[in-house]
DNA sequence: AACTAAATTGCAGTTATTACAATTAAAGAA
DNA sequence: TTCTTTAATTGTAATAACTGCAATTTAGTT
């Protein structure tokens, strides 16, 4: 309610209308740890709006994005993922299944760049992805493994 | 050439055979600080080896991956870039044109990751990407906005 | 030189995202 | 409330990075 109502507010601020698909997909974010794809959101509001376009969303996303009021999260190849929590946290994608967390971790040393890097770039942000694999999707291998004949050495994928 | 002699032993280790392709990816990859992308790599070799397909850059920069010769950089959406130098090190990169810069920081505080992820993943590798805007970039808006009419209010894109 | 498994090629397919022109609708003014 | 303006949404086509697969070639061994 809070998120709705702030981006709300920070739409008008940068002259932007307030139109139903923009309040749905505010109500939508809202409190979402989901970290949605864009596909995600779109099927998430198609039952309401019949005729939603992709392209809505993705100019909603980046609106969104501009006003500061999400994260694009480029931690896998294959698409973006979109999280309303922008607070310095971090994030954890399972290389396997894609299953995506989150990582509140307070011990955040200043990250103080080299002064070439500050003298070169003003940096606006940044991003701590961490790569793994869980525990569901190793226990599976561990399955496959014993079902299937011995691999043949080196031949072991990812 | 360190680097190809590693990757020639790390790839006879896998049982993966050496092949003038995968030797000229070793020896483009070899002490690269440009974090190419594909294309540029495939675009390098190219005229070496005029019947080079794409398939083949995308399938050996998969096994150097999988043998740790190299870090695949998720940074931008629209392509990965690859860095043949694995250690500890971040990236910045600018939002407006793509330039592409290593920060060596020294200063990592250990990144212990909370009891609930740990027991959740087993951690593999994490990356540590900056964004901004380079000197480069910010000075061209300087000057297109200083051609331009006083833009609306509110109606500033990006 | 012959053999065999693996690598490369060529090309078609997939999929996330973007571009653009036409239509619709939000929000301020009358 | 209706009118008007300007932005937002839609639909569809295009882009571009990457993947899948069958056919051909080749590295590395015998």
């Amino acid at each position: 309610m809070d998120y709705s109502h702030n981006m709300i507010r920070k739409f008008r601020e940068r002259g932007l209308k307030i139109t139903p698909q923009r309040l749905a997909i505010f109500n939508l974010l809202d409190g979402n740890t989901g970290h949605p794809t864009a596909e995600e959101i779109y099927s998430g509001l198609k039952k309401d709006f019949p005729n939603l376009s992709f392209t809505t969303v993705y100019n909603i996303l980046k609106s969104i994005k501009e006003a500061g009021g999400i994260q694009e999260l480029l931690i896998e190849r294959e698409r973006a993922h979109y999280d309303p929590d922008v607070s310095l946290h971090h994030h954890i994608i399972c290389t396997r299944c894609g299953k995506l967390r989150d990582i509140f971790y307070t011990n955040t040393s200043e990250m103080r760049l080299p002064d070439d890097i500050l003298k070169e770039f003003s940096v606006t942000g940044h991003q701590i992805h961490f790569y793994g694999v869980c525990r569901a999707c190793s226990e599976n291998e561990e399955e496959e493994e014993g079902k299937t004949a011995v691999p043949r050495e080196g031949a072991n994928a990812n």
